[in-house]
DNA sequence: CATGAATGAGTGTTCATTCAT
DNA sequence: TATGAATGAACACTCATTCAT
């Protein structure tokens, strides 16, 4: 039913494409795919990808968004039930952590690839990387509210902060094919994480 | 007399063609730069730079290893006479930010361009690069050693999460041409950084 | 219906590239011939070539093998309902003789531009050569099976030294854009061959 | 003496070049060797072999002729004290086999090289080719005029075969870098070749 | 909706040639 | 006589893009 409803759903191409290009920003620098490594990957003719798409770039972005919207409920979802700034605080490193590890297109193209285009902080797959951004910022702003996050520190630099610690964290899984560290030493390296920031962001008792 | 010594130096056009490519990284991504582009920059036949660089790449990974052979010795020099772990990476953390700012082209190498290329890591530029995260690394194993900082983390874990942070809270000057920050605002940055980080990393008393 | 048979033949421009080095092939020299002459000639763009040629060796081998193949067939069809080694011999070398002169580019390519390349023996187009001399060796071999032709001599010598002297006979007109010898010299420059031959290769009266 | 003599002998330089042209074809094809790779062969700066010749096609010409006038003269020496026009062609056969296994740059000139090229026809390289030639033209006839052989045959057809079975016999050894066949195998080719054509060659008597 | 074929503008690369020293 | 540096024009090759079917 999905797929014959009326609402007319993009054709499977759209789809393969997407899917194809995530495949090959695994395997390669996305400067390095061409048209016709997405078109044979995706199993399509690559003058159709044009009917979708602009221009390769469009496609990654695209990709970026609906990966990173993704992302967004995930952590939403796995943030859900727990209480207190820093037991979330910490529960979002992990997952960040985690997630990279199993998504790395993911993970590659939002430490790699995407900044390096300025036409990316106008696209869609910048708001929604904001957005995501924006589920930290809660978090911070709830802990200062409560008072367990000092409040004298620009939220702004607490995130770049946070947000650098955890991605430096992941890249040499990223950048090397890494058969990503066990379980045992993401939890590890969340842990580190953890250990380091938090006595610097907990509000000092009086 | 120097001019005219023995040891052969490069010809000018080597040297010209390298600050060409610093000055067009301000400008613009790296893939963008064209031979070109280059050669008009450096005032040099498009043919020469081949002669000297082989591909652009090259270009890239010799200018990379150049500035960050003078970025080391910068900071082995401004370190100098500094005593104390937190001391010398406060140190740290405040010339890598100011720097960013000065020397635009290098950060931009550094945390955008370099990484996406794999032979980057079997250049001498990301020689060049270890050599700089080992002066970071000095300075935590001597507070380690020292007993200021506490021992009970991996050197890696810690090394990663304070270049993130830094890497992290430079980043939009990089990306957008912001007539970066003013000194205010850079130490309040640097002023965050520590704050955030120190508590974390000093080895907490009996 | 031919045309639209299901095995998918090669689309026109494929041939017409063929064509065109040929034509080409008979005006001048093969390393002087560029992508764009060619692509002029065939009328069809240079990047083209490049698809299905992959470089212009290729399509000097891929045309060589083709007007090879051709020739085995006529000189298989000229000498059925001859009898008796020496008559075909004669055949044969009146053929070539003949044929150099209607095909001026298969004999260039056979004695001037092919064998330069070293790839040319690992190529189709040598094994197509190889079919040719084949058919040599199977008149000398039946001659000496049926005690026409003295068997006290290296086979192999024998076909080098008959092929030679054609060779070497056709020359001239290859070289010189001489508008060939009359049909009457090609005839008498056949019969002084056989002279010449003929009586070293018949196997003496006891 | 020769050295310094006033008759202002080429330099070094000059003949360093025609050396090195000599080993590169050895190595490779004419059309694959490149002004900077003659020059890194000669020592010699690149620049400078336009003192001396004008392409690298007159390198080759200068060199061909150089060669073959050598060749004549050890023909012209080899065939002296031998009596009668059947002895002195297999004496010549026999020279010119042998002598290409030894100077195979000299062969692979002659065969594969000089003939591809319009110009060379126009040389002084080729004024030596035929000087070459007219010692052989120089045996028919006087073997011709003692009767020795048949005078019903034009002297240049029978050049040619003459030629072409020789320079077809000799053609494998050029071509591919046998170990220069052994000089039994080539006594025996020289053999086989005075075998097949001399009963052709004989006046036959009334 | 999908494709094979074709294109042309752009890009990297090569290399003979010149020239100041 | 000899050289290192530099050049420019030609050339091969790539690839996004279009289009008829």
């Amino acid at each position: 039913m999905a797929k014959k409803s009326k609402k007319k759903s993009k054709p499977d191409s759209y789809y393969k494409i997407l899917d194809a290009l995530e495949a090959l920003i695994e395997e390669k620098n996305f400067s390095e795919i061409k048209w016709n490594d997405l078109a044979a990957k995706a199993d399509v003719n690559a003058g159709l990808i044009y009917r979708y798409y602009k221009d390769l770039k469009n496609v990654l972005f695209v990709l970026f968004e609906k990966t990173t919207l993704d992302q967004v409920q995930e952590v939403q979802f796995g943030l859900r039930g727990i209480e207190g700034a820093f037991n979330k605080l910490r529960k979002f490193i992990w997952i960040q952590l985690h997630d990279t590890v199993a998504h790395r297109a993911r993970g590659r193209m939002q430490l790699l690839e995407a900044r390096a285009h300025k036409s990316y902080f106008d696209s869609p797959a910048y708001e929604a990387s904001r957005k995501y951004v924006s589920l930290l910022r809660g978090i911070i702003e709830e802990g200062i509210e409560t008072g367990e996050i000092r409040d004298d520190l620009p939220v702004n630099d607490i995130i770049r902060i946070i947000l650098g610690a955890i991605e430096h964290t992941m890249m040499p899984a990223l950048l090397f094919n890494l058969e990503a560290g066990s379980d045992n030493e993401i939890d590890r390296q969340a842990d580190t994480i953890c250990k380091l920031l938090f006595p610097g962001l907990k509000k000092s008792p009086l």
